[in-house]
DNA sequence: ATTTAATGGATAAACGTTTAACCAAAACTA
DNA sequence: TAGTTTTGGTTAAACGTTTATCCATTAAAT
């Protein structure tokens, strides 16, 4: 069954598609009789009439579509975030399309070209390393992009992301008035600047304390994240610890080690303190109320929308790029 | 920047629009010369063109867009859905746009709307009570639609489902077959037929049981899940229970439920036995493993996508529902 | 009774593609 | 050598909108 168009409606009406244009899209300064807009809403009405997007977006150049591509839509960060960003988006007409880079910079590539072929208005990403030359390409051109969460070393393009460096400097150096034996900073072993952010910001806080505590860093890659935990919480921590802190750089990391715990019946806070990145429901399983640094993904989502639609209407002032703050929530898992 | 088009090549290699597009479409029965195909691609490379899919879309009345409606992407069941349906689509050269109903039929209908304006070529959605009407005028255009996860009573519209009463039944029946003094089954307050399937299955099995246990139906409202669960077991189960079952409906009752046996430091299997619906990272935080009922994610995703390929490409035999098999997975916390 | 202005629309081009139908020139064929 | 094929394209319409420009009729002004 052929879709209804504009010209259907002319024709019923006895008018010209221009007409019904006008009247469809209520322009001001068109001076169409109020019989011939009511016989047109009514025609339009009756023959179930609905607008070709597509039609409209090849004359006007605007979709009212953007991309969002992130790491993985099924990581909870992600999907929470998609989740804002999808509400804040539709408040302003856009609807979202999803792609999930798995880290890869080519697939990260790919899809920037699937999405800029079909011309969403802007894009908002989660770039991966190696994805440098992608980001450089498409604002070469001028495609509306803005990052979250992440950003790229020496590739000035807008974005959002929170203070990384900043809270876990503020949060390690909260872990070092604590007088622990050992703390262990479980991180992600990689190039991406937000996550060696939080790496360095935990590292200054430990340069500049007068403790000497001994610290050690667990790294693991990007992949096989729970298993790689374990085996080297194994090592680094085994399964009577005492006295000792664990900080989750994620809440993947955080999950995985807490996982670990509980297998091996370590007692928080009383053998082990923690802090985790990132919050997510999981943590209510765990029988201790965790602590963690809660990101504002609201704000972050609408920040984004708005910086994206800014550029996309070429407001002013709009190549900024937005720092916001994450915040540390205190629970019974720090003792 | 303005993006070139077939246009800008075309008057650059010295031939027609139409050679162009015979050339980058590699059509077959067309017979330009290798030296004219050789010039027009080298001019597209160096002129960076890349196809304008929305002029294309609307040429051949199609978008390779497919719309997916779920409840709400943020829940794990949801947005590991979307994962491997957007993997799946993505081999079939569709790319997914995403909207959340909220389990609001309001919404559920604007998000239709929305994607058929934007002219997507069939949508994959999880229906939400009182959405008929807006099923059915999909189906009366022929609209290609395929539902996922949940089904309609009275709708004839092809899907995909997992045998929810059989599974449930099946699971129930085990259940009693283990001399519990109690068992509670957790579940919704809903008219959903696929999870009123999961309670038919349950109390078919014990309607046929010729064992006396006490069985006690917990039922909540969709929002407000965890507050409410931990509210109605404090009465049901109290603190300290013994030899009872606890029958999880979803993953977020689930979730919810252990968070309040961790809560009151409740032992699992040796004070109550557990089995949940679907599976969730977020088990792996609590002590025990736990038995669940696994869905098979990613075949629904695989025959979702082909069932609605069909629909679109018009393939005989697509009008079907299909039924997979969910599967028990035992572990530790079903005694 | 003309000229002028306002009213209510119509015309036509354009957005970037696809594709059916056509055609000129070169190369065979009988 | 006249007719027929083949080769290598070209022309033009169409998809469903938007929007600048134009036009006829009626109403107001002088």
């Amino acid at each position: 069954m052929k879709r209804s168009s504009i010209k259907d409606i002319a024709k019923l009406a006895g008018v010209s598609v221009a007409t019904v244009s006008y009247v469809l899209n209520r322009k001001e300064g068109q001076r169409i009789s109020e019989e011939t807009r009511k016989k047109i809403f009514e025609i339009a009405e009756t023959i179930n009439y609905t607008p070709n997007k597509i039609a409209k977006s090849l004359k006007t150049n605007k979709t009212k579509l953007l991309g969002l591509i992130v790491a993985d839509i099924s990581n909870d960060f992600y999907s929470h975030m998609a989740r804002n960003l999808e509400d804040k988006a539709l408040q302003l007409g856009y609807t979202l399309i999803i792609g999930s880079s798995d880290e890869n910079a080519e697939k990260f590539k790919k899809l920037t070209e699937l999405f800029s072929q079909q011309q969403v208005d802007g894009m908002i990403v989660a770039p991966v390393a190696g994805s440098e030359k992608t980001l450089e390409n498409l604002m070469d051109i001028k495609y509306p992009v803005v990052t979250i969460d992440r950003y790229l070393k020496d590739v000035a393009i807008p974005g959002i992301t929170i203070n990384n460096h900043e809270i876990a400097e503020h949060t390690a150096s909260l872990l070092l008035t604590k007088d622990f034996d050992q703390i262990i900073y479980v991180g992600y072993q990689t190039e991406l600047p937000h996550l060696l952010d939080r790496q360095h910001g935990f590292e200054r806080a430990v340069s500049i304390s007068k403790k000497t505590v001994e610290i050690q860093y667990l790294l693991v890659g990007l992949e096989n994240i729970a298993k790689e935990v374990h085996v080297k919480l194994e090592k680094m921590l085994g399964t009577s610890p005492e006295n000792t802190a664990l900080y989750f750089s994620s809440n993947k990391l955080a999950v995985a080690g807490l996982a670990y715990l509980v297998k091996n019946n370590i007692k928080v806070p009383e053998q082990v303190s923690v802090i985790a990145f990132d919050e997510t429901d999981t943590y209510h399983l765990f029988p201790t109320e965790i602590t963690y640094i809660k990101q504002p993904i609201e704000e972050m989502a609408e920040e984004a929308i708005k910086l994206l639609d800014g550029q996309i209407n070429n407001f002013a002032a709009t190549g900024k790029r937005i720092t916001l703050s994450a915040k540390l929530i205190s629970k019974a898992s720090l003792k």
